[in-house]
DNA sequence: GACTAAGCGAGACGGTACGTCGCGTCTTAAA
DNA sequence: TTTAAGACGCGACGTACCGTCTCGCTTAGTC
């Protein structure tokens, strides 16, 4: 019922809203990033951001929401626009270490590794991972597969999908069970596995 | 081989002792199998075992040392030794399958998502999984791999691990995070990229 | 005395809480009362008074402290200020009366016996006896030894801590140990102890 | 059905079993005397004494019986026969003296505090207590009491019980509740209220 | 001098209560 | 209307002792 006014204060409560939010969400990751997963805790994202723990409760469902987005925006961010390099290895090979840099970056790895792990035990956080996480990755993989196809780098038909497992997969499974090093190397290999796999001879694209 | 007076008193010990751990880790598997993470609590590993709390924290520390014990008995126990086959690509293949099959069989796939993000999220049984869990299974492959380069269907130099991560990485990604199923083709499409990535032409152990 | 903003949100949320906290030193006197010691049990406190646990730890450091909250307040409670009867074995009476009738009280004698034995046992809790139920029955005691001593019914010097062991300690005695019921004449056998201990002759204030 | 040497088997097992109990028996007035009744647990007084805790719970019901066991042996050994001094004053005082010094003692003091108020708190305790604790201390008293009667320092039909409350109970009212030292001063002081209670003239017996 | 039975040690076990932690709800005052 | 502040119900945690039980060994007394 309200006119005239309603606009600007709707926009300054999404400001505070916002403000809100922001801090909540740093917190968030801040508390992630010390790389115990037990270290979030709502009273302590609220602690740490200033906020009353009832305004965390009415934006997210429960903690693990919090943290699932908490970093699904970290994730969607840094993205760049697939380049087209003229060389596969080295797209194949760009997207690869792009991953690898994510999760490897201070302090998005250590704070990824909660959520992760909490996506493997829940559906629901499991479904919004797959819907606003991945389809951006694939996205992005794909004019890279397709040149690769043009380019006759790569096999007739390979799937986005299959490829984006094969690069993405070790590196997760580095960060999330092995506890392997995210180095330089692991991208080069990824790559270079996707174009030879381990044969002596170098793959097409070489 | 220590015969003699305490050796019985030992075994009927053990026997009884025997029974209980056995029933505690069949009901923390049932509970992980059931696909919610916070459906594994001491107190209802307690009631569905038959054991009293007490007797379980006895044995574990806690609930996350009890979950990953229960799962990291299940990874050792499918072992076959490896075959010599004759050939690059079945072993490669038997060896993804056994991973595939293992996280995919009923209740062990379920029942590792909790622990394996839970290993994600604590050094300590991060460590635990991986001095436990990984080497019999780097072991295995080795000699796969030391076949391979001999025949000339592997790169000299292919390190066992960089295989292990490529053929396990993906499955555990469809497994924690895509929720992709773990099917048939999955192993087969692994240890093809190890021989030939997915370049057009057949890699060398065809 | 302090109005404004403040106090009525303080006389609400102390209304709540006063109304939680009324309800737990109800069922803690309900179960002390009960005769059985052990019968005192933090969650049986919970469950008879409605109130979840953690709410009774908020308030209280364990069930001893909580316990003797509980008597203390009955201790102080049926206070009258000191009368001056114009009689000293009268008014030592009254005293002595008063003390017996507490303590023989239902159910508050019963429900001291717990408590009380804590007390031996706990120098803190001795230390909160001590400071909070002591002084105000020493302070009612000493007028009444004044105005003996004014009478020539009590010797000068009297100490009022003397004669409040006296006066006191078979109470309790019979309370705790002998068992001996606190009936009728015990008040009026510890005021003429008091006045003229045993001896044939009776008491100045006889 | 056995005759003749069952009597020296028996006395060997006795001497073994006695060895058991007084070891538990010293460990537990050991713990007692340490303060805190908290300290006295089966597992403490088995680790001490060097004996199972099985073998406890064969000789005793539960810790409460152990410990009043404990003390109530304490109690009745000092006994001395009651001496006539020829002055009832310094036999009272004497009796009193005793009451204060097995209380004061150490350990003998501290150790009495947890048994003691569990007796409070335990009719099955409080019974053990007046049955086997109380009469030998009347016993006792009678004499005492008989002869200040004859010698007219007592008032014909003065009760023992009474006197023993009077004496006693402000000796346990220090230890249990108030705190007060047991000092040289009460015994004299609780034999003075006896005779002459607090009033201005010397009693009869001074 | 072997045999038997009783007591003892060792310690796992089922169980009760403890006191703690963090969740997510709810109430209330103030902004 | 939204927020901060915080009490509350709740469920699980991991711990401490309890008192019971089983079982092998030792010891004491019998044959």
């Amino acid at each position: 019922m309200r006119t005239g006014p309603g606009t600007p204060a709707t926009a300054k409560r999404n400001r505070r809203a916002g403000r809100c939010r922001q801090a909540i969400l740093d917190a968030t990751r801040e508390l992630l990033a010390q790389g115990d997963a037990r270290a979030l805790t709502v009273q302590a994202v609220a602690a740490r951001s200033g906020v009353a723990k009832t305004t965390i409760y009415r934006r997210w469902r429960d903690k693990r929401e919090l943290a699932l987005d908490a970093v699904v925006i970290d994730m969607l961010q840094p993205f760049d626009e697939p380049a087209d390099a003229g060389d596969t290895r080295k797209e194949l090979l760009a997207f690869a270490d792009s991953v690898v840099t994510m999760l490897a970056a201070t302090p998005y790895g250590p704070a990824m590794q909660a959520p992760v792990s909490q996506i493997a035990t829940d559906p629901r956080l499991a479904r919004v991972y797959r819907e606003r996480a991945v389809p951006p990755r694939l996205d992005q993989l794909a004019p890279v597969i397709k040149r690769g196809i043009a380019r006759g780098d790569l096999r007739a038909g390979t799937e986005v999908r299959s490829v984006h497992e094969l690069l993405a997969g070790p590196v997760f499974y580095r960060l999330l069970l092995s506890g392997a090093p995210l180095d330089r190397h692991l991208g080069a290999r990824l790559a270079g596995a996707i174009l030879a796999g381990f044969t002596p001879r170098t793959g097409g694209a070489g």
